[in-house]
DNA sequence: GCCGTGACGATTC
DNA sequence: CGAATCGCCACGG
């Protein structure tokens, strides 16, 4: 009965809980899974995103704090902008301040 | 049930 | 810092 969810979907779930203002990383998902070599298969979900999903996958980036390619949202420099209008801080090379704003799934 | 795929992660040069 | 390499795991065919 509801155990129908595929992982993908489960990955979902836990995105959609990003705070406003915090980023989330593709490996401290999969582990929030139980999975923590899942990692890739996080990336694939949010591939598998449709364009337009209220989903913040903005909020999901790499390890290095570094952004999806140009294929998703419409580049990553609108990724940037959506997450600076939310506070979120970028250092020097363009990458997101995981010290200030990685947020850990519980 | 094997095979290819990939918005990752860590390490190494 | 940038590029390359290996490992890891769920999904679709």
């Amino acid at each position: 009965m509801g155990t129908t969810e595929t992982f993908f979907e489960r990955v979902w779930g836990v995105a959609a809980k990003v705070p406003r203002g915090k980023v989330t990383t593709y490996g401290a998902i999969a582990r929030a899974l139980g999975s923590p070599g899942a990692a890739r298969t996080v990336g694939w979900a949010m591939r598998a995103v449709p364009a337009g999903s209220r989903l913040p996958c903005h909020r999901v980036v790499n390890a290095a704090g570094d952004m999806s390619p140009e294929e998703a949202f419409g580049g990553r420099d609108v990724q940037r902008s959506l997450l600076e209008s939310e506070g979120v801080a970028f250092d020097i090379r363009g990458h997101v301040d995981m010290k200030r704003h990685l947020w850990i799934p519980s």
